[in-house]
DNA sequence: CCGCGCTTTCCGTATACCGGAAGGCCGGAT
DNA sequence: ATCCGGCCTTCCGGTATACGGAAAGCGCGG
């Protein structure tokens, strides 16, 4: 609190996130209490957003993020990029499966999540396009670190591992297990709230490294050998519409599937 | 360009502006040019929007739009909460169609594209979610306009009619008349570049006004009765789903459809 | 080797931003 | 009817913050 950041630009930006994870919108005495912007300058601020139309604000005050805003964001090349590519492969997947579907990318030390198809059943599922995560929290995100960078495994790894709502692996030394693992067989699973369990996989891009994983989420009743190889053919099928190069024609070996460093 | 605002905030988010209309990112002295912001100026608010994430930079230097604005963006009510309530309607009506599907609202004197379905065929079709165009050039805005505030009308219609790439009308009174018929009839149509006609027509929100629009592009060699029937049997649907409320359980009828003042 | 275009740092200037104080507005409680 | 509390808005003097020209790195191609 003490050192922070004090230009009109940074300020600005901490607005548009707090009302972000504002479930429906602020009005601008909460902004400001949010924020921490003391309320007149928060007054000026969200007044030039609005004129530009980076926020928009309702007949009682409210205000939300703006079409302009979503504008800037819809050439946002990682995201959706990725979506438009991913969004066909994702539904064959869901109608073979009628499983929820999750797709997510990494940002620095988290896992965003892109976009979802959810099932009738699965739909207690809280995860909307957009929301962050801790890496080691979710398949999902395990993929995405198991082929990230070194040095942001270490960062992570040493960092303090907060436990999920499922249970471990927790320690430092389990996850790298859970890592290798990951990167020996080219899949990772996680149970999920006591009933479910994740299944993921990775999406390769061009240059060949892990740009983005895939999820399926099942009861953890089932056994999840067929719709992982389900999930594969999708992952398959992503990578190479991504334009990454072939690997492997035949079937999916066992060994090196290392990245690079 | 002379009387220009000049507070770091509006430099920043003409940044951003100048940033989505480069097709393919670009590097801090292209940032500078073309948005008219100093170098200097430029580099120091760039700086801050990467830091923050709302730009990403690759190892060339270009600069793109980051997730982080992404993420943001992702809670847009107007887009992405109609987008999500209506992109299966607008799969099925795709899948019985094969034609180009558009969705797009408006915003003050504009038509805004936020999703769509393209066929092989169509796929020549270069409009993109998070595009703009001026409402009377399509039959997607004509519908927008015709159902929009009066003072609105009054200003779109009297002011420079940009003849787009498609023949008249042109005058204050084709397009009024048109808008009439439009109001009359529930739906709008017009030509696309010589060989494809447009056909759209609106979704309304639970407040019984217009909140969106959708249509269908089909070669002219078509008749569009049918199309006609399965879009507004869609866009009923969506309205339905939006919470509308449920208007002539029959048939259309023909008489008064005015919306508010 | 030199020149060109891009990026980055430096720094004195001035102006755009700051935010407390005060006033107006509305709706609910007394 | 009156008061009260919360919200939004305007005002304004002092200063922190942003400005942007000048010049120094940097890499590339001729």
């Amino acid at each position: 609190m003490t050192n922070e950041r004090r230009s009109v630009l940074h300020r600005a930006l901490r607005i548009l996130e707090t009302i972000k994870n504002a479930k429906d919108g602020l009005c601008l005495s909460d902004i400001s209490r949010r924020s921490g912007v003391p309320l007149t300058t928060a007054h000026r601020i969200v007044g030039e957003l609005h004129d530009w139309g980076a926020l928009e604000r309702d007949d009682v005050g409210v205000y939300r993020v703006g079409l302009r805003l979503w504008e800037v964001a819809s050439v946002t090349p990682r995201s959706v990029g990725l979506q438009r590519v991913a969004l066909p492969f994702m539904q064959d997947l869901f109608e073979t499966t009628h499983r929820g579907v999750h797709l997510a990318i990494r940002e620095k030390d988290q896992v965003v999540f892109v976009e979802r198809f959810l099932s009738q059943e699965t739909a207690t599922d809280r995860t909307l396009p957009g929301m962050r995560y801790e890496l080691h929290a979710t398949a999902i995100g395990l993929i995405l670190l198991a082929y990230a960078p070194l040095d942001l495994q270490n960062e992570v790894l040493t960092g303090p591992l907060a436990v999920p709502d499922w249970h471990p692996p927790v320690t430092e030394r389990e996850v790298r297990q859970k890592l290798a693992d990951i990167r020996r067989l080219g899949y990772a699973t996680t149970p999920v709230r006591q009933e479910y369990i994740s299944v993921a996989a990775p999406i390769y891009g061009p240059a060949s490294t892990v740009v983005a994983a895939l999820s399926v989420i099942l009861p953890n009743t089932e056994s999840y050998g067929p719709r992982l190889a389900h999930l594969q053919g999708t992952t398959r099928g992503i990578s190479r519409a991504l334009g990454a190069p072939q690997k492997r024609t035949g079937y999916a070996g066992s060994s090196d599937m290392r990245k690079d460093g």
